[in-house]
DNA sequence: CAGCGGGCCGAAAAGGTTTTCAAGAACGGC
DNA sequence: GCCGTTCTTGAAAACCTTTTCGGCCCGCTG
């Protein structure tokens, strides 16, 4: 079933090839009738059109390339599926390409697909520092979450150090002073920069962090707990914690609660990224930051549309983040 | 660039195209020399064939279709790393499709899938319960983790009563007798397999289920913590926990910490889906069953292009899991 | 009645590649 | 010198669809 060609359609409708793919593509020269026992026919075939053929013609593959770097990752699947949903399914097909984060390995699949002809290319980093540009592509194509380093290319990213201030502003409008922050790995360009956002607020309200410096640190629970025992141990009064992941404020959560020190109550704790079978669970549930990467992939899809359609951009674009509140944050009264 | 066809370079090189493609392709009937002028004026315009082109001759477009419910969940995406992984890029290319869970667009996916003449399908289920046939389509199919109801499909599972057997012998192992079992949703055919398993395991040893039975709850660590409380409770001599999960084991082990109680020496836990987030981070780090889904999906794969190759296979596999031992499980002694 | 315009349809080219088959050249054997 | 091989090349068909353009028929106008 459904090899049937155009020409079988024809035949069997009593028409041309021609007439039928008119027909069938809703072209006005054809009569309503005629028009009427093509479509049956198509039907009674369950014809349906062969799509490598039309792309012959229409120069137009109607695919798009998704090259990421790090499947596993969690931030890669959320873009994904944004722009999955963005692309509507009947116009474009995504191929999905996974490097591991290996140059070799990328220039293999972006061979693959440009030999498949895909009208564009999203190309997702596995972690939100700058990489290396692919260069002059027969195709348009968009940089998300890692941006790319030629300013030519058009790179979307999220705005990390407007995550630092948002965490920051929410916990002194609760009311807290004496804020401190942990987070992951320095080398880590969002570590930076949500360091630097939570810095820069504190800094408005004339306050600097309780601690006296940023715990930079890795990306895991075991740190967070870490952290917080010094933390605690240097600076007993602090009455907030930004956590620069979920995986740490869980860490965070942990040893508070082993402390017998109340969250909310007596410290705040907000995390980051809405991960959330880490920030759900929790005990509280926890308030956090989410990065909004679906949209950023709905974006990405858009961005590529356009580009496809001759009106590329270029340049960094940097989206918002949202803040998620749930129980480990509220008022101090 | 990049856009050079195969008559620019036959051209270049001064031959027909025939004489071009042969060269290009290896074919032996044309003379060392010429195929040498011919890569060379390949290269020179960086040509790439057009794999549309190819596949309208050979009528094998060099495509899979991965038509999964649920990208979001973990289940799907070691799966798909695994499939991806077994089909070489340069030979074969992926189209990811999300249906979310949605019976029309699933279909809708399927018209576009087929339209561009995959050559095969890879179906990835949400949760591992039997899920309805796509019926007799053009192209072979393999169901990956949640089987067709169609014996006559092939269907790609995971020994979910294997991993309750295995968990559960490794606790015996352990020189535990006072096993509870605490896990999910009961209509999840995966949490009745795991409770089947792991209670045949102690009958054979004699062995009952200590708090008398299956706790059967919802697959989260409230709920881990809730059973844990009320086993406790009913049951305070426990010296092993089987949770089906390991955001349950999570709960379980959470308030274990709280009541004092060490892991493993009094009490060993042991969780389920080798979820590195949670089952690395946990303290201690969690002994769980690995449910092997990469493999599952490299297995896909090559059954894939067995069947595409002609030789069709049909009924359920099952895939053994592999038990994880981390530190939350040790001998009594 | 001639001419014309519009409505409807089909022939054919195009898109880029592979494959078949025939033709031409070179060459050895008789 | 002729015939049959072997080696190398190219012309053309095929894959399936879209699109252009010409043709046909009909009815209408002048």
């Amino acid at each position: 079933m459904s090899r049937a060609t155009l020409r079988d359609v024809a035949k069997l409708a009593g028409v041309s090839v021609a007439t039928a793919s008119k027909a069938l593509n809703g072209q006005p020269q054809v009569r309503a009738e005629t028009r009427e026992r093509v479509i049956r026919a198509a039907e009674q075939l369950s014809f349906s059109p062969n799509t490598l053929a039309q792309g012959l013609i229409t120069q137009r593959s109607g695919t798009v390339g998704l090259l990421t770097s790090d499947l596993e990752g969690r931030f890669s699947i959320p873009i994904l599926m944004g722009a999955e949903d963005a692309f509507g399914s009947d116009q474009t097909s995504v191929f999905l390409c996974d490097a591991r984060g290996d140059t070799i390995r990328e220039k293999h699949h972006l061979r693959a697909l440009l030999s498949r002809r895909v009208d564009g290319l999203i190309v997702v980093g596995a972690r939100p520092d700058t990489r290396p540009s692919l260069g002059d592509l027969p195709v348009p194509v968009v940089y998300a979450y890692a941006p790319s380093d030629d300013p030519a290319d058009l790179s979307l990213i999220t705005d990390n150090t407007g995550g630092g201030r948002t965490a920051v502003d929410h916990l002194i409008r609760c009311g807290r002073r004496r804020i401190a922050h942990i987070t992951g790995d320095p080398s880590y360009s969002a570590a930076q920069d949500r360091a630097r956002g939570a810095v820069d607020r504190l800094t408005e309200e004339g306050l600097t962090l309780a601690g006296g410096e940023v715990w930079f640190g890795m990306w895991s629970e075991a740190w967070g707990r870490g952290a917080t025992r010094m933390l605690l141990d240097r600076c007993p009064e602090v009455d907030a914690i930004f956590a620069g992941s979920d995986e740490i404020a869980r860490g965070v959560l942990d040893v508070l609660h082993e402390e017998r020190i109340d969250v909310p109550s007596r410290v705040a704790v907000i995390g980051f990224d809405n991960w959330s079978v880490l920030a759900v669970n929790s005990r509280p549930p926890l308030t956090t930051i989410d990065l909004n990467l679906e949209h950023l992939g709905r974006i990405a899809a858009q961005r590529l549309s356009a580009a496809m359609d001759g009106t590329a951009a270029s340049g960094v674009e940097t989206f918002p983040v949202r803040l998620i509140t749930r129980e480990s944050t509220a008022p101090l009264r």
